[in-house]
DNA sequence: CCTTAATCCTGGAAGC
DNA sequence: TGCTTCCAGGATTAAG
């Protein structure tokens, strides 16, 4: 389940235990989870972390000699691993520092996965020019133009990596609920000033969440081992059957763009 | 070009 | 209690 605010905490609570530390060992414990060069040089083995980088879902650890990007997909994480602590289970890689900790990447269901590159210029240009803006980046026409271009349900196009990068099922919902948009709504039936108030809203459930730790609803947990908080927040996600906060009707389970959605068929505008 | 649906995978929950 | 079935979901791929 991890989405922007989730990714962006693992980036800042795993950079406080690995930034300008020696990587001086790397073992690989399934292969096929790295896409690329699968050695462990290229997976930062003998150099030195610079920098953690995300771009909507995904991230890159920066080394003066690789460039690692992970996607977290459904079920990943990435932990520290301090003295002997015991690694989750479906570890695939084990980083270990010159510190004598260990930082892993585990991914049970295996949608995620790691893509090695020679820079981060190179993740940049070959595989995040490939994705939209981030939420906080995106401008209100920006955003209107994107939707403009597809006739698909507007949650639908709010997933879409390559339009806006970073939002997933659950804060989608929450963005459209807060927006009283409905998610069947025509993407390009709607006006700038639905993406004014989208834009405002994704800025701030993001912002809000990534200050409380993101959200955990099962497995979730950051760099550092810890849930996050946001979970008590939501308005929709996981409600279905319950009174709408806003105006008491019931809220209504349905499928778009293959994913389960939660709405308030009162409040939530459906256009056209 | 566009869209939707199937697919990958495991573990937890629900059903029998 | 223990087995089977279903479901969760991000992104890619295939199909319509």
């Amino acid at each position: 389940m991890p989405e922007l605010p989730e990714v962006e905490t693992v980036r800042r609570t795993l950079g406080e235990a690995v930034l300008g530390r020696l990587v001086s060992r790397v073992t690989i414990h399934r292969k096929d989870i790295v896409r690329g060069s699968a050695t462990t040089k290229a997976l930062g083995s003998s150099s030195t972390v610079q920098t953690i980088e995300r771009h909507g879902k995904q991230l890159a650890i920066v080394t003066d000699a690789a460039c690692v990007c992970v996607h977290l997909g459904m079920s990943g994480s990435l932990r520290v691993l301090k003295g002997n602590q015991k690694p989750p289970i479906h570890t695939h890689i084990t980083w270990r520092l010159d510190d004598g900790n260990r930082f892993v990447f585990a991914d049970p269901r295996r949608f995620g996965g790691l893509w090695t590159f020679n820079s981060l210029t190179t993740l940049r240009n070959d595989r995040w020019s490939r994705l939209g803006p981030d939420p906080p980046e995106i401008t209100p026409s920006q955003l209107h133009r994107a939707l403009s271009t597809t006739t698909r349900p507007i949650k639908a196009a709010l997933l879409d990596q390559h339009l806006v990068a970073g939002l997933g099922n659950i804060y989608v919902d929450e963005v459209l609920f807060q927006c009283r948009l409905h998610p069947l709504a025509v993407a390009c039936d709607l006006e700038l000033a639905d993406a004014q108030r989208l834009v405002r809203a994704m800025r701030k459930i993001l912002a809000d969440a990534i200050a409380a730790g993101g959200t955990t609803l099962r497995d979730y947990v950051d760099g550092a081992g810890r849930t996050g908080g946001w979970q008590k927040n939501r308005q929709v996600h996981g409600r279905s059957g319950q009174d709408c906060l806003r105006c008491g009707s019931i809220l209504e389970t349905s499928s778009v763009g293959g994913r389960t959605t939660i709405s308030c068929p009162t409040c939530q505008r459906q256009v056209v």
